[in-house]
DNA sequence: AGCACGCCGACT
DNA sequence: GTCGGCGTGCTC
């Protein structure tokens, strides 16, 4: 017997399957999906099982498997078709996209074990460092020299090992095997409290009780009681909610009978329902059923609302069906999540984009809400975008795909108006509230009329009345630190980080101006670096300048800043917004992280500051972003009783993104945007990708680019290349950056860039990412 | 990636 | 002579 493995080597030569034998001890053990140790060149390596078949296509000097790592196989080969698919999708390593399937837990630290032969021939420091015959040493350790000199010598002796980096916890658990009588009353109290218990007892809950260690093991001595490990899952922090069951109205209720008249059956929905139409409910109703019918579901949310409300939503209507996997979770927290998928314990798993990887066997649903989050698309490889996965997942097994949002991707809603999804709307706010009233401030007139604060006119007005009428307000400002540049007004000349090509931001609080993309800061310096003139000007307000602002605009106003800088603890967030729920914050102010879906019913007006940042970034969908944007910020306003109203701050109120954000009007949005993609043959019309061509040597980052363009164009007639452009972040961290847009219509081009990533591998200087959007 | 092998200069 | 620096090529 034999078997194909993917070994755990992340590199362009080893991105292929690598033939074994099966020893004669693992035949009736190995199973595809296993993890294996299997021997690679000199070293031991990890491994996945991806095939087993009884005859070799390798000629022949086979190496065998050294051991099965899993009692059970941890991939089903529905994942390693998936790998297969994202490999060819996202242009990544089978290896990368295998060992993104699974809980970091799982995956491996390689060490070496030294192993001392004899006593004698070690210097004393050496030896010292043997507590027994055995030493560890971590990959990379530069005493490796000094030890293969010993084991030249014959001394000591190498080899490779590795080990998983999370471990399963265990509990000692106490069974009753029978009553006995026993001579001490202790043991006989605990006889009759397992007896009345009726069910085994974790040994350390016997302890807190009172019971000694030494009548337990009396207990066992004697055959009255066993103990043994069982695994246990730890106990994940999620806040008690009362389930609350709401009836779903006539609309909700026609969404929900049009998706169960798909179960069983691929098909995709795009549920476009504006905020607080009550899609949530729509969303546990199906749980159910599809729990009811003996199969599993995926809720996939956004990261950022994966709050405590949220999953004890879910908690609270399916207790212990319900697994959560975020990345707040430890290691070994998610593993047991995890692990309770694998094991049937859980149906139902709520999580951020990797929980779209679930072991289900027998999916039924998935749901993916507030679809057109960017956070669904990894940045890092293997950069996939989760809907692509819930889409071949949804197709394997054959069962329904909700994709929700009150702000769909243009693509995804293009999709639906041709028939290809399953378009259901849901128009109006669930309590029938209103949406709030959306007013565009043009600051182009405030500077006219000389306000330079960051405050228009008008914002700082409807500030005024809201904190007089004792309500809230929840300000959003897409940048972090003081101010965003510092120019001097002598010479114009703005001041930039050496590494990037990126200005410096000031930061008030530390008094030091800090480079947002590679972490170098210097003091800010009291004259200009170039002329020397002492006239500095800080340019760009970002939240600190606001916080002053509002401060000495209200005195005694209570404002928060919610941001990377003031957010570093783990439950920051959450304690913000508790305070800012109980009022004991009137002011909410803050960058991204404050846009989505929180709920405070208190808030009734909503600040955009710069509404316009996103639209400068030239990436082709930067208008969809900032509609979102805009979309989201206004709809935490008058959630409740109260009635909201939301001030748009603009240099260009013209702009249809604004404007149609303004007025809520997704569709008239998606109509004039869909014109210009299709004028710009850009998503949905094409496919597209880019390629960043990265060198800390310009000319050569510049000249390669082109290269690899002449290729593409060369091989693949039907593709429309554009650049080489320089990256919006142009120079990073010292590495120039261009890059390289493809328009392709087909999927031919992963054998040309396949080529292409091949012929730089090898180049130190040169660094090619490819990314598909 | 990581490691062996091989070729070259420099140093006990 | 031997140690160790790095370029090259291979891993079932």
């Amino acid at each position: 017997m034999f078997c194909d493995v993917i070994v755990d080597v992340a590199n362009k030569q080893i991105n292929r399957v690598f033939e074994y034998k099966i020893p004669t001890f693992l035949e009736d053990v190995i199973e595809v999906g296993h993890r294996v140790s299997v021997p690679f060149g000199s070293r031991k390596v990890l491994g996945f099982v991806v095939d087993i078949h009884d005859s070799a296509k390798y000629p022949d000097g086979l190496k065998s498997v050294y051991d099965v790592l899993d009692i059970k196989p941890i991939l089903g080969s529905e994942f390693i078709s998936l790998a297969e698919y994202m490999v060819k999708r996202y242009y990544s390593f089978y290896i990368t996209c295998l060992k993104q399937m699974i809980p970091q837990a799982l995956r491996v630290t390689y060490l070496k074990r030294v192993h001392l032969l004899k006593e004698d021939g070690l210097d004393s420091d050496t030896r010292a460092l043997f507590k027994d015959s055995y030493y560890t040493l971590k990959l990379h350790d530069e005493r490796i020299s000094l030890f293969k000199k010993y084991e030249r010598e014959g001394i000591v002796e190498i080899f490779d090992d590795f080990v998983d980096k999370g471990r399963k916890k265990t509990e000692k658990m106490v069974h009753l095997l029978n009553d006995t009588h026993q001579r001490s009353a202790k043991c006989n109290e605990i006889i009759s409290y397992l007896k009345e218990l009726g069910e085994d007892i974790s040994k350390s809950m016997l302890i807190d009780m009172g019971y000694s260690e030494s009548s337990l093991e009396t207990l066992k001595k004697n055959g009255v009681i066993n103990i043994y490990d069982s695994e246990v899952y730890r106990d994940i922090n999620v806040k008690d909610e009362q389930d609350k069951r709401v009836e779903l109205n006539e609309l909700q209720d026609n969404v929900y009978n049009e998706i169960k008249a798909s179960y069983s059956k691929y098909d995709t929905f795009l549920l476009h329902g504006v905020c607080g139409s009550g899609k949530t409910e729509i969303y546990l109703k199906l749980i159910e059923d599809v729990i009811r019918n003996g199969k599993e579901a995926i809720i996939l949310v956004p990261e950022i609302s994966l709050t405590p409300q949220m999953t004890s939503r879910f908690k609270a209507r399916f207790k212990d069906e319900v697994a959560v996997l975020h990345s707040r979770l430890s290691n070994g927290e998610r593993y047991d999540e995890w692990r309770r998928i694998l094991n049937n314990k859980a149906h139902i798993v709520v999580g951020a984009r990797s929980a779209l990887f679930a072991p289900f066997k027998n999916l039924g649903l998935i749901i993916v809400d507030e679809e057109h989050e960017m956070s669904y698309i990894q940045d890092t490889n293997p950069k996939y975008d989760a809907i692509d996965i819930a889409g071949f997942r949804a197709k394997y097994h054959s069962c329904p795909l909700v994709l929700g949002s009150a702000t769909p991707r243009v693509s995804d809603y293009y999709k639906a108006q041709n028939g290809e999804y399953k378009l259901l709307e849901l128009p109006y706010r669930a309590n029938g509230k209103p949406e709030p009233i959306s007013e565009i401030v043009d600051m182009r007139e405030e500077l006219k009329e000389k306000n330079k604060s960051v405050f228009s006119r008008s914002l700082a007005s409807e500030i005024k009345g809201c904190l007089e009428r004792g309500e809230q307000a929840i300000l959003f400002i897409n940048r972090r630190g003081y101010s965003s540049f510092v120019m001097c007004r002598e010479c114009g000349s703005t001041i930039e980080c050496p590494n990037c090509n990126m200005s410096l931001v000031y930061h008030k609080y530390s008094g030091r101006l800090k480079c947002h993309h590679c972490g170098y800061e210097i003091p800010l310096p009291d004259k200009c670096p170039t002329c020397g003139s002492k006239y500095i000007k800080l340019l760009g307000d970002g939240t600190e300048k606001a916080v002053e602002e509002l401060k000495r605009n209200y005195p005694g106003v209570r404002v928060r800043r919610v941001d990377t800088d003031t957010m570093t603890e783990k439950n920051s967030y959450q304690e913000v917004f508790d305070e800012f729920r109980n009022h004991n914050i009137d002011i909410l102010i803050g960058t991204q992280i404050i846009a989505k879906g929180l709920d405070f019913p208190n808030v009734s007006l909503v600040g955009v500051l710069n509404a316009d940042i996103g639209l400068k970034i030239s990436e082709y969908n930067a208008p969809e972003i900032s509609y979102d944007l805009i979309e989201q910020v206004s709809g935490r306003a008058g959630r409740d009783k109260i009635m909201g109203k939301v001030i748009i701050q603009s240099y260009m109120p013209e702009h249809y993104a604004i404007r149609y954000a303004a007025s809520h009007d997704y569709k008239g949005f998606y109509n004039e945007e869909i014109k210009y993609r299709r004028i710009l043959k850009n998503p949905p019309y094409t496919n597209y990708l880019e390629i960043m061509v990265s060198s800390p040597i310009l000319k050569k980052a510049y000249l390669e680019a082109n290269l690899i363009k002449t290729i593409i164009l060369k091989e693949n007639y039907g593709c429309q290349a554009l650049g080489p452009n320089e990256d919006y972040i142009f120079k990073l961290n010292n590495i120039y950056r261009y890059k390289l847009q493809l328009k392709f219509n087909d999927m031919d081009l992963y054998n040309t860039l396949s080529e292409i990533l091949e012929r730089y591998l090898g180049n130190k200087d040169i660094n090619i990412s490819i990314t598909r959007k």
